[in-house]
DNA sequence: GTGTTTGCAAAGTGTTTGCAATTTA
DNA sequence: TAAATTGCAAACACTTTGCAAACAC
């Protein structure tokens, strides 16, 4: 557990999104990054700030979920109505969704092969493919 | 333009899903069904319903269309945060989904075809799988 | 010091719910 | 007439926003 004061890695993420690094976002980005890929929900990340002492208030975890997204470092996943969940993992992937839990797992990319891209509609052009394998 | 009056395919329909055929519901199975495939929101329905004289409340068709979806008669498509689709399509098929309309569009089934299924987590298993193709 | 960020409270959006009045069977 | 349905208004859950105080550079 190293690195508990200067919090080097989370200043270099956040000069890298042009963000200011501040108490809040330093210790977001580092509930979001510190353990590999992760899922999280605003709730989710606010109560285990909340758990870890940190003070921040749910206004700015919004604000920096969006700001960290805007910045190409987080992807939102919307499944269900009313969650959005911002996936840490912004390279080419898919998920599981386990419709129990209510929650995201990463399928191996290998795991998936599209057989024949579907042509996009005229003058429009792919942005990017999803595919969730909802599982009970 | 024929059936004003009886609408014996809309009675058939609720019938089947034992669902009153009420005036309001009649109505909304109508603008869902006669015109093939189709994906609406509850707004979107709303406002076809008063542009076409129909005398129904936001809150009704919530509560119809969800009726509809219990029935197995709509899926529910939800891609955006605070809108959800209802597609009268419940067969297997896929998306695109056209990021600047925000609107969905069905892909022919034959367009994609996954190679390897994955093998869902220990005591899990698949309910089914989306594939949203998003264009722009 | 200047511009940015925070956090509260209020507002916003889409959806659901309680319940009295109405409608269906 | 018994049970289901409607629709209003209020409640909800999640998210965004306005703005004064606090903070970063």
């Amino acid at each position: 557990m190293q690195d508990i004061e200067s919090y080097s890695k989370e200043r270099e993420r956040l000069k890298n999104a042009n963000l200011r690094p501040t108490r809040q976002r330093l210790a977001l980005v580092r509930l979001l990054f510190a353990a590999g890929n992760r899922h999280a929900t605003a709730e989710q990340l606010y109560d285990e700030a909340q758990h870890a002492g940190i003070e921040v208030s749910l206004a700015t975890i919004y604000n920096t979920l969006n700001q960290l997204t805007a910045a190409g470092l987080l992807r939102q996943v919307i499944l269900v109505q009313g969650k959005t969940f911002f996936d840490t993992n912004t390279g080419v992937h898919h998920h599981f969704f386990d419709e129990t839990a209510q929650q995201l797992i990463d399928l191996p990319t290998s795991a998936l092969q599209l057989e024949d891209l579907p042509q996009a509609p005229p003058g429009k052009s792919i942005t990017s493919i999803d595919i969730v394998v909802r599982i009970r």
